[in-house]
DNA sequence: CTGAAAGCGCTTACAG
DNA sequence: CTGAAAGCGCTTACAG
């Protein structure tokens, strides 16, 4: 099956091979009666644009890529707990680029100083993508916006830490989360409760802090130092976080862990040390995890709107929304759309 | 930064756009310093050659699909329980084309009769991938072959139902794990082993019977036909499956639903029915899936080696080891490698 | 509203 | 071992 290019459509349809990318790009100044012959000469032929041809002659590529960090993507795919955000990031992008005759291209890059510049170099010259979609840690890689920058790629920054300069920055509202979490266990009848702090080195990690502290100031609600604990997002650093917290001569009725892992180290924790859970002590987390669907107790937690964001991220860059010198307004980018998901692990206080 | 192409390269090496060629595809013919100098000119400039031009010139695309059904991947992508497997798939075959330069593209397609014709059609003319890898249940779908065929694709069949001619066929040995668990089972000192099959109109569902029956067969245990349930891979079956044998006047001591969704159903019900596990009765399941490992007991399983499954795949796309008119042997592509994942829900006939 | 010409950046087939 | 020419299948810029 030799394969039917422009020129066996225009013959069909008796017109310019320019007539027939007019039709095929929706342009204007054809009249109908022509659009229609060359149509049907197109679907009578099973014609599709070649995507290299059209890139290489035009300005287009109809192609998308999302960057992720190679090791961290393996890490998480390889990972016992699997990657649910990176799905339905995933999900989220195809979505949008399918609609518009897109393609999406995931690429894993090295974050290696010696590698990420060549790497990064490569894709954009090979692939020359319309748009690239920067996931974390990417987001913040100044070797990588520069290149982004110098080639004029709009570009969208995923939950970016920093306010570097250029792309549209879109952001998930984590301190509104966590204050609404928190509000939601001061509504239960929780006053005392405590905080397992994320990694101090994502911005994350602040806004859900300052989002329980908020939502707890707003409601009148002191909060002792020794209910701040640190953590890591990690399991283990969730874990000796509860440890210290049932420790507590004064131990508070509930934990907000901000993350899933965090609290799935809580709950680890409160079994060993024989606390019933939500009857002795309440437990959030943050993420809505697949692990926080199958925990005993099943956690309390939240979910983002992922697939939004990605959606977003992928329509702006498709749409040409996203000009090369697009520089966005880091208060304006906040995705809405966070739910609350209760489970078995909060209750009322004093509920056993 | 206006790109650099293959003449900014030749001019800077003193050499024709002919000579950088070669160098870029490692083609002999070239002396070594011609080459030397050729790749420090490329090396300065920051040259990567564009992918578009490579692909209209040459017979190459160095992109790889994945075909996956829409509707059915949007699903799992949606469902609290994640999906593991795709994730697992994408990750081998995102490993073999990276190894090689190549670019993975993930493809959803509509399988509704009238739109998949045009969809592949188009996704075939448009990408000219050098190869294609088709997933359940698009390995089995005669115009989606046919396609393939036609346009002279090189394509791989992962778990194909049916033996239709051409691509490479890979398989994994769902006879052997089974036969393998049920072995194991036995070891532990069962014989009272009963079997929750899956989906009749799956392959995998007959081969993990037969699996099953083998074992049982070759260690000279007879098979009530009590034990030997229907079921269809889901939840609820495996519920209604172990509902039935745990009613029985004499019951088993062990059940092997063939996969994990349905091994939770059972381990429900007999949470319901109020039988320990693995006190009163053991539970295997099948696929190693996240829910697995966070249910309560932990499920014995197999785990399948999808990665690698993928990894072959895509690499023998890459390699060109699968001619347009690549006709396999059915029987000599079983991917080996299965593991069986020993947890909670398994332990000696009555040891509690 | 329509089309002829040039050119995108490479590889192919061929000549030397 | 090296290179000049043609052409892949489109879009761009321009003319009518």
């Amino acid at each position: 099956m030799a394969s039917v290019t422009i020129y066996d459509v225009a013959r069909r349809a008796g017109v310019s091979i320019k007539t027939v990318s007019r039709v095929m790009n929706s342009e204007p100044n054809v009249r109908p009666a022509t659009r229609e012959q060359v149509s049907a000469a197109a679907a009578a032929l099973g014609y599709s644009p070649n995507l290299s041809a059209r890139s290489l002659a035009g300005s287009k590529s109809y192609v998308i890529t999302i960057l992720l960090d190679a090791s961290l993507t393996l890490d998480h795919w390889r990972s016992e707990r699997g990657a649910d955000y990176l799905t339905r990031i995933q999900l989220g992008a195809t979505q949008s680029c399918r609609a518009s005759g897109y393609h999406l291209l995931l690429e894993l890059i090295d974050h290696d100083i010696p590698h990420i510049r060549q790497e990064v170099n490569d894709l954009l010259a090979a692939l020359r993508p319309d748009g690239v979609i920067l996931t974390p840690p990417s987001s913040d890689n100044e070797i990588v916006l520069d290149l982004l920058r110098k080639s004029r790629t709009p570009f969208v920054r995923l939950g970016p830490e920093r306010a570097l300069p250029g792309g549209l920055r879109l952001r998930l509202d984590d301190r509104g989360a966590a204050a609404q979490m928190t509000k939601a266990l001061i509504d239960l009848g929780h006053s005392r409760i405590a905080f397992v702090m994320g990694d101090q080195r994502y911005g994350s990690s602040l806004a859900r802090r300052d989002g329980y502290l908020a939502a707890m100031a707003d409601n009148g609600l002191p909060v002792d130092p020794s209910w701040m604990q640190p953590g890591a997002y990690t399991f283990l650093s969730g874990f000796d976080a509860a440890r210290n917290l049932l420790a507590l001569r004064d131990r508070p009725t509930a934990i907000f862990a901000s993350s899933d892992d965090m609290a799935l180290g809580c709950l680890a924790a409160a079994a060993e040390a024989g606390f019933a859970i939500p009857g002795d002590i309440s437990v959030a987390g943050f993420d809505d995890s697949t692990a926080s669907r199958f925990s005993r107790p099943s956690l309390t937690t939240v979910r983002q709107p992922l697939v939004e964001l990605a959606e977003m991220a992928a329509k702006a860059l498709v749409n040409g929304d996203v000009p090369p010198d697009c520089d966005s307004d880091a208060d304006l980018d906040q995705i809405p759309g966070f739910k609350l998901v209760f489970r078995q692990s909060t209750a009322a206080p004093n509920s056993r």
